[in-house]
DNA sequence: GAATCACTGGGCAACTTGTACAGTGCTGGT
DNA sequence: ACCAGCACTGTACAAGTTGCCCAGTGATTC
């Protein structure tokens, strides 16, 4: 899937991602053209999604996470609900599930209060017969992705 | 806390990541230093976090994701389990929650037997008692947070 | 043996970055 | 009414980086 040098080049971005094609070919002792047709494959093959901006939730205010599961009406299916899931901004992130539930979705909130705000439009939502929330208290491990990278890695 | 051309540039990177600060200017019809500014400011104040390389891993080969709730022992608190579990790659975020659990895990396998095998690592675990694992099916809604940017931009 | 592939190391023009500085217009304080 | 502080503009310059191209080398495959 991915070699060595792969994921030291993806370990090298991830640690300072504004180094740079040329700086990167100093510090992993190959050559420029070598670091640009790498990079250039792991964007071809969707290995590196991009280098998108990662915004913090919390520093925009939205102190609170939460996952919240979901019931939904069968009729209809989960495209309906997921679109209008989609269309509230403090849901972030949405997975259908087996399991007692149907729908995982992450929401987040600028405080206890607003979450309730949030999690009331989601119980509006069509489709949407019951719902159960946890609170994210604290997060031990962010998401990472890197030890996977390392792990990939097949010489 | 951020406005609206803040949210316009945190959109066009997220958009096209490797435009650069001059390009940015130009779309956003602004001086360039008025660009790198707030992108420091938007930087140091952890707003953005950074431009690491997303890596998508299902495409790394870790194609099932699965969130899995823990039961853990009162004694030794999370701590200590939550050392353990980041020692494990497949291990992609861990949180520590209310309600019924005590920690939610996001994991990935190659394969459903191989989550098995990540399941199993996490049983594991000292401390962990029980667990209750979901499968993710689909994900109509991924990880996103520019509706959020958007949302929080006050003029 | 020939072809293919990844990598090296070099060169070149065009562009971008980091940095600086003077000028402008708005805001809040006194 | 005045001033200081602040953000933004527009400009300039040197240094560095990028995108691209090419010839040569070594390993692997057919």
């Amino acid at each position: 899937m991915i070699d060595d040098l792969d994921a030291r080049l993806i370990g090298l971005l991830d640690a300072e991602p504004r180094i740079g094609v040329l700086e990167c070919s100093r510090r992993l002792g190959v050559a420029r053209g070598t670091v640009q047709a790498r990079l250039d494959r792991l964007q071809e093959r969707g290995v590196i999604r991009g280098f998108g901006p990662e915004v913090d939730p919390a520093k925009l205010g939205y102190q609170v996470t939460a996952f919240v599961t979901l019931e939904i009406r069968q009729a209809g299916g989960h495209d309906p609900v997921a679109a209008r899931l989609a269309a509230i901004p403090e849901v972030i992130e949405v997975h259908t599930i087996t399991g007692g539930g149907d729908m995982l979705c992450r929401i987040v909130g600028r405080g206890n209060q607003d979450l309730q705000r949030v999690i009331d439009l989601i119980v509006d939502v069509e489709g949407v017969q019951r719902t159960s929330t946890v609170i994210a208290l604290a997060t031990p491990v962010p998401q990472r992705t890197l030890p996977l990278v390392r792990a990939a890695a097949r010489p």
